[in-house]
DNA sequence: TATGAATGAGTATTCATTCAT
DNA sequence: GATGAATGAATACTCATTCAT
């Protein structure tokens, strides 16, 4: 699965051949499909582990009781992550282009956290910003899995900035 | 070309054969390569069409005076996509994962402009929220590309209250 | 490899294709592949065995130590070959136009042998006549291969009678 | 024609495809169909030059009076072929195989020839003689054009002199 | 006479998958 | 549980040939 998630995030999922991955894990062809099925099995295996790693990534910030916190911690989300991760989100961003493996679901939890917390701060439109924020932090994600951490710190800083976490630093641009 | 965008933005480069895409154009497959050298050529000669496009859709509003509109005009670009233009987009964006097809430079002179608007609107970080509203502005086509122009109506209704290009309603959410 | 044999010595390496290889020996065209790794590989794989059948050949007579029995065991080789054996030394000849598989080197030890032959019954130029008769005896291979054996035998039975092996007949010619 | 004797002794008919040949000659593929119509017809087209150019070769030969001279001019055709020719006959060489191709009684006058000469020399088998002669003439032509002159004229030299051409001298070997 | 766009059959090679061991 | 030999369908690409211009 590893040798797998490697190819399939990087080369693509078609252009990767069963027998590069057995080669790469250095185990027998035979032995992916007595494990997964078919290929697309394999696939399924290393997609099933997202529900898992977003609870697991986003579930702590469901206990926060702290508004600001709430946010904070969501906007810290995609800079915490662990460059040996980068490979198994970069495959579920690719792969939310096909329906069957885009839930927006899955970040439902997390959007109506977002929104308690911006209706604690008395926000508005408390919904609309979550939506917004949410919206957001998918191009930041996308952003560091495409052209690393450094690409998108600009843009998490001032988010910070806007949503008062931060002091706005005497001398900026 | 055309039968190519549609299977290449749909079901994948890699996923997509030679012959299904002559058989869809009702050309010989030799003629395929005749034209384009090899299957990459045709993905490039696609490709190559993306700074054009990306000209025809930014370029008059580089040429605004007002920033304000600037601004409305950025906003208004998603939603503005006609729907016979999606396959050519959602490749670009599905092409961006790979370095060879992502030129962040594109869009340069877009930031530019934003950054020029948010100045003349008196913003205090003028640059970071032009990159910021540039990152937020690939989220809002990323979406409407997947998931339909609904799913994005109410962040770019919001953008523009944030904005205050639009009114606040009297009653919302 | 026996069906590959067949087709490329009789029609020629370029005009045999792996698929027509493969119908022939009755195993899957892509086994072909796997044990060979390209077209290449299978024609290398037949092209090899030549130095062990040249051993096997022309083995015996580099432990004669009779000269005179040398020159005649040399003029039976090609008489000798079983016609099961056409096909193979069709192709050495053919390939030996390609510098790749054309190795002069392989006659070296007969060349030597026949030299020393020639001195022992003391001809005055040793080399040059074992030279001489080894081009001959390519030429007879070339003639046998190519139009079958009765085509030399007088060539092959003159030549004894020159080099005293045989008695000149009462009445010839 | 000539870019495709070039291609064809070199490389094969089968392994030259018809567009290497229109490229190289810088004229329209199609214009090979409309002159030859079809590859094979050009093939034979320029297979069909062999008949002429075997009697500019041997023609002359045929009219000497002198039996000597005739066997001395035999044994120089070989290293007078001029090298912008080598491919042509390369060529003629390969078709041997063919059947189709191979026409032993091309050489049938300068057989005829060569028997007259042994037989005025006062050779005891001069039919024998001379077919030896000429299968030796073959494996000649062969090494020169595979290996170049100087890998013959030792043969080619000693010959003259085994045919009293050429004076022993005083010292070899 | 000559071109070059177009084709359909064919090419070597790769692929996901099976299965006996 | 694991291997690896074997397969048949598919793949990107090339070929000889045609034909309208």
């Amino acid at each position: 699965m590893n040798a797998a998630l490697e190819f399939f995030a990087n080369e693509g999922y078609d252009a990767t051949s069963t027998s590069k991955i057995a080669k790469h894990a250095e185990v027998s062809e035979g032995l992916i499909f007595r494990h997964f099925g078919n290929k697309k099995g394999l696939l399924d295996a290393i997609y099933m582990q997202a529900e898992d790693r977003v609870k697991q990534l986003f579930g702590p910030i469901l206990f926060c009781t702290d508004p600001l916190e709430v946010i904070t911690r969501i906007l810290d989300l995609p800079a915490s992550l662990e460059e040996d991760q980068y490979d198994f989100w970069k495959l579920q961003f690719k792969l939310k282009w096909e329906v069957e493996y885009n839930n927006p679901d899955k970040m439902k939890p997390v959007l109506h956290k977002l929104s308690w917390a911006f209706s604690e701060l008395g926000y508005e439109f408390p919904e609309r910003e979550a939506k917004l924020l949410n919206t957001l932090l998918e191009a930041l994600f996308l952003g560091i899995l495409r052209e690393g951490l450094l690409s998108q710190v600009d843009n998490i800083d001032y988010l910070k900035i806007k949503y008062k976490i931060k002091e706005i630093p005497v001398k900026a641009d």
